[in-house]
DNA sequence: CCGTCCTGCCTTGCATGCAAGCCCTACTTG
DNA sequence: CAAGTAGGGCTTGCATGCAAGGCAGGACGG
């Protein structure tokens, strides 16, 4: 009998994609890198083929820049940049739970709380890895319930570069997203109110973009 | 002496992909077509590669969807993808509204202006291409001045897959857009009132979210 | 006659080879 | 000595070859 194989088969370049955002969001590779195709093939035990693909896919989300012919480094942490892109995810959630808010079920608050109880310890341990994963989980109900794809893409597309700045931060004293937000966004989330929801969120994400702008 | 070449080589991928995301959004693709990466690389005088990256982009963008080791397939018009997708182009357009309105010179307000009184003459004169052109042309004035570039990817990206819907019912019969409502736009702009000019702007945004639904 | 299994073709995914462009260096020249 | 320029190395971009997986059609068994 042989070991099950995974239900869906996990594309190369979908695994390099994701090892090499992750290395770069962790600061494993450090902001101005150079990095080439055939160095991170080899490294990953694969071809260039789907390491260029999962170039292609950093540079859309301003992890990578390439200049044609000639290099592909990883972006400077720009403050401006990760104001842009703390924008445009601000409003995809503000849009998701507009929307999302109708429709949860009380198993959904029960995961938002469960995330979140899970990030308050994680921050007090000084966990960051924790922390953010437990961030992802809460804000992805809202994300998930709302069932707009296009908002998904967008926000998955947008966080890592947010995520780069707040892993530095986190590293160099104080996290700024702070529980008692989330809990009040929970609260307005399980008592229906649509407008108190977005307001906090609204509130949430103007904290981000204030953290980059104190570069 | 040779013929002048372009500033910026455009790459082969770029090429493709404009070409092909063109061709979809124009229904020269049908929607469910079954495509090739062999048979469009011949087509267009080209080899596989560029056409599997260009391939991978408008997968991003929901024009084709792709089923591993089978097939990809231009995809159907669902009036829930459209409108989940004219959802989040609104919001950047009320998010880059917000900001660039403040900083508007009265060249912009002239682009504006003229870009509209085009859009008005080609949907008179039944022009699909050049009122979805000037249409852009509009909107893009305020997407350029808001300067977030995370914003002009996101409302770049899902723009296709709303002009193919809005191409279709320009077809049926009726344009939904108005010219009112982008004077009204405009007026607001050139007065400074940002609250003003982001309702607008939410108004002409769920009017397309009701051409989705009306399916 | 219908359902199941097998087999072969066709597609995409990945590997590799080749060419074009950019950057850096070193040389030449004023 | 400085500045411009030609050449080489190294990168990415594109072309092509190979293999794994899916799907359709047919053969076989019930």
């Amino acid at each position: 009998m042989e070991a099950i194989r995974p239900l869906t088969r996990t594309l190369l370049r979908d695994r390099a994609y994701a090892s090499i955002r992750d290395a770069i969001v962790a600061g494993e590779i450090e902001p101005g890198a150079v990095v080439r195709d055939a160095e991170l093939a080899e490294r990953l035990g694969l071809s260039r083929a789907p390491v260029r693909e999962a170039f292609a896919r950093l540079v859309d989300e301003g992890l990578l820049e390439s200049k044609p012919q000639s290099y592909t480094r990883v972006t400077q942490v720009v403050a401006a940049d990760v104001r842009d892109a703390a924008a445009v995810v601000g409003a995809m959630h503000e849009l998701v739970t507009r929307v999302a808010v109708p429709r949860l079920f009380a198993a959904d608050i029960e995961t938002m709380r469960a995330a979140n109880e899970r990030f308050a310890a994680a921050v007090a341990a000084g966990d960051v890895d924790e922390a953010l994963r437990a961030d992802d989980q809460l804000h992805d109900v809202l994300v998930r319930v709302s069932g707009n794809g296009a908002a998904a893409a967008t926000t998955a597309r947008y966080t890592p570069l947010i995520r780069r700045l707040e892993r530095r931060r986190f590293a160099e004293g104080g996290n700024c997203r702070s529980a008692g937000l989330h809990d009040r966004l929970i609260e307005a989330c399980a008592a229906g109110d649509v407008d108190g929801a977005v307001r906090v969120t609204a509130e949430i994400w103007r904290g981000l973009a204030e953290l980059a702008d104190s570069d």
